[in-house]
RNA sequence: GGGGGUGCGCCGGAGUUGGAGAGCCGGGCCAGACUGUAAAUCUGGUGUCUAUGACUGAAUAGGUUCGAGUCCUAUCACCCCCA
């Protein structure tokens, strides 16, 4: 797996660059649209190849573990051949649901003992048996199995806890290379920096990964509730120590103004719930602001989601028809949203990509980032 | 024509043995929240007003009572039975 960047901001640290996959390439700044259970929620795999240009998306370790099972993915030789989606995957690791489901968890110097949440049965997880299950699942990035802080977060547990993040991801590296792919392509492991809001635990952290000869590296325990400054902050710390030759991927994020500043910052790569679960939840982004469909004010106004789309789908559903559809309770309006929200994040990193290119991006990034921020 | 029953919220339901209702549950409606997805979810609001407080309100009009959504009379509407 190789990344090769193609072009470099002058005004800001954003860059432009391809990683090239055994799945195909994918072009930076991307955002990757979040499928956990082998499925981008609402979302056919064709729409997301046709539609909305989704590069890559995401898996879960933990819950593929669950259901279906990684028993049933070998069988099916991996998760590309059981859900039909033949690009690039990226699979969590798990260690964001140790930190979501920490009432049921506990965590030890080996790992994570929890119940699911599925059947309340007990599981262990390790950094090995997360790397080995992350071969079964075959994504062609798979993530180090880390400690996801909370926030607000003690400083002594984000120490703690940190170090801990790295004691596991020795071993996940160790057991990484001492293990093959199990379907004939390659896959890449990428370490997490830590280090809650803590300057200098974020620099230690990302100091210690930047020493291992990753593909990539990504930044996570961020957009978990702290305040956008520290997410800032702490991502610009971070970017500044992490090789510029690798892609760099924040880990949750996030908004349409927090992609564009953290491609400013030097992100390469996004995920996050945000567009599927506003989708279905009826909000949607435009490039005028963030409209609520479900809103009265939208049930008489014929004209198209968004007329500035690049996609289909934006520009033949209306606003009242869409209202109409939430309205009445059918599937059909969490489908045709969840395909704006995503195309729409699609479209923006690649109108990102193009403003790098061309050297506009810093004045075009400040002049969308409010109008991106304002509801209609 | 005679007899019986039921009437309060936008709708449905519950409840009120004469004793503090702007007031229970559900729906609808109106908003808000959502950041490596236990989320097609969750939260709040939904009589009026000059609004941290007031006022009006149990089909309508009277009456009994210290006190009426509850009891009485009349009227209206709807439902059931008889002719």
């Amino acid at each position: 797996m190789e990344f090769t960047i193609q072009h470099t901001d002058n005004e800001t640290k954003a860059r432009v660059g391809q990683l090239k996959t055994d799945h195909g390439v994918i072009e930076t700044p991307i955002f990757m649209p979040v499928g956990t259970l082998g499925s981008v929620k609402g979302v056919h795999q064709h729409e997301l190849k046709e539609d909305i240009k989704a590069q890559i998306i995401l898996g879960n370790t933990y819950h593929l573990y669950l259901r279906p099972g990684i028993d049933i993915l070998e069988k099916a030789g991996g998760l590309h051949q059981f859900n039909g989606w033949d690009r690039p995957i990226l699979t969590d690791s798990g260690g964001f649901q140790v930190f979501s489901l920490a009432h049921r968890r506990k965590i030890t110097e080996e790992g994570v003992t929890f119940a699911a949440h599925t059947d309340g049965s007990k599981h262990l997880f390790t950094p090995e048996n997360v790397m080995d299950i992350q071969r079964t699942i075959g994504a062609d990035i798979i993530m180090a199995f880390d400690e996801c802080t909370p926030y607000p977060c003690e400083y002594n547990y984000a120490k703690k806890s940190m170090q801990l993040t790295h004691r596991w991801l020795k071993r996940c590296w160790d057991r990484f290379h001492q293990t093959n792919p199990k379907y004939g392509y390659e896959q890449a492991l990428f370490p997490i920096v830590q280090g809650s809001v803590y300057k200098d635990l974020r620099k230690q952290s990302a100091e210690v990964i930047a020493q291992y000869d990753s593909v990539g590296n990504a930044i996570g325990g961020l957009s978990v509730g702290e305040p956008h400054e520290d997410m800032y902050e702490m991502t610009d710390i971070v970017t500044d120590i992490l090789p510029k030759s690798k892609p760099r991927y924040l880990m949750g994020v996030g908004t349409p103004a927090n992609l564009l500043e953290c491609i400013a910052l030097g992100i390469d790569m996004f995920d996050c719930v945000l567009p599927t679960r506003n989708a279905r939840h009826g909000l949607i982004y435009t490039s005028k602001g963030k409209i609520n469909i479900k809103n009265a004010k939208w049930k008489d106004d014929f004209s198209p989601l968004d007329a500035d789309a690049s996609n289909p789908t934006s520009r033949f559903y209306s606003k009242a028809y869409v209202r109409h559809l939430f309205q009445s309770g059918e599937l059909l309006g969490p489908q045709i949203t969840s395909i704006h929200n995503l195309a729409f994040f699609l479209d923006l990193v690649r109108q990102a990509r193009e403003r790098i290119q061309d050297g506009t991006f810093l004045s075009w990034k400040n002049t969308m980032v409010p109008i991106l921020d304002q509801k209609l």
